[in-house]
DNA sequence: GTCGTTATGACATGTTCAATGTCAAATTTT
DNA sequence: AAAATTTGACATTGAACATGTCATAACGAC
């Protein structure tokens, strides 16, 4: 049972980042940001000022993307270049205060969205599925490189 | 606590997808399906004979791109029309006995792999995460209706 | 039955997200 | 100093869809 329960689970992942984002989409609609500048932003604002290969390596996507959503967001006044100590280079994003209050102003709003979305469900029920999410992706991941 | 793991939870959809994508894309190596035809088959096993109208509510995508997908299926042997009753122009798709065998290998193949990544999880765990990703992938899609 | 509406298949074109390839300049490693 | 790597910039390509249109066929209302 568990197996099949998983192979559902697994195959729910698709509508469900649809819906999601199609939701977040929906709440970007008023500000000037696409769902991928979002994105860029977010690992700013949870991980600190980052190279465009480094956040490539967080999105799990090439530089060369990032580099595009990295200049529009430059572009919009998001972000802004600091030098770099490790390389000189390649310089820093981070973010500017509009961008800073901009991303938080969405991940707030976000949240609370995430209310609505979850009544009817208990803490301990959202926690449980979030590790079951977390333990079989990454399961995936080492078994996808496993079978190339 | 729990709007926070809740939108955890929902942006790590885009991961996990790309991780079940990738892993079923590897199993499939083998055979000469692409992931696209491969869901055109697993909704035809699961919901029995459809038109590729019925198929595309099913999958929410367009019926143009289903029946390109449709045709590929049909080209491959794995699919055939049949007379429909309920409309004399569009013929239902059924699986032929090759695309039976074909997707119930797919899928046992699968189900045995999720034993894999379920190590580490109870059958409760598992149901739980199910039922929750069900409810909010739900919520989502009418949250995201009602804010267009 | 006829007529307007809808459904379907076929085909052409457009869009978005991203991978891939290439280059020059800068940087790091040895 | 030479070789290897990294980065940004740009150009090309591809997959997975969406969108638009057409002709024909089917259906429903009258």
């Amino acid at each position: 049972m568990k197996a099949n329960h998983l192979h559902k689970l697994v195959w729910m992942s698709r509508p469900l980042m649809q819906a999601a984002e199609a939701c977040v989409e929906a709440g970007l609609a008023e500000t000037s940001l696409t769902v991928r500048m979002r994105a860029v932003l977010e690992i700013l604002h949870q991980h600190g000022d980052q190279t465009v290969p480094d956040i490539a390596v967080r999105l799990e996507i090439k530089r060369q993307y990032v580099q595009v959503m990295a200049n529009e967001t430059l572009a919009a006044g998001l972000v802004e270049h600091r030098a770099n100590p490790r390389h000189k280079r390649s310089p820093v994003l981070a973010l500017t205060k509009q961008g800073r209050a901009l991303i938080e102003g969405i991940i707030a709003s976000e949240i609370r969205l995430m209310d609505e979305v979850g009544k009817g469900l208990s803490d301990a029920e959202v926690s449980t599925a979030l590790e079951v999410v977390r333990l079989v992706t990454q399961n995936l991941k080492t078994l996808a490189k496993d079978r190339k």
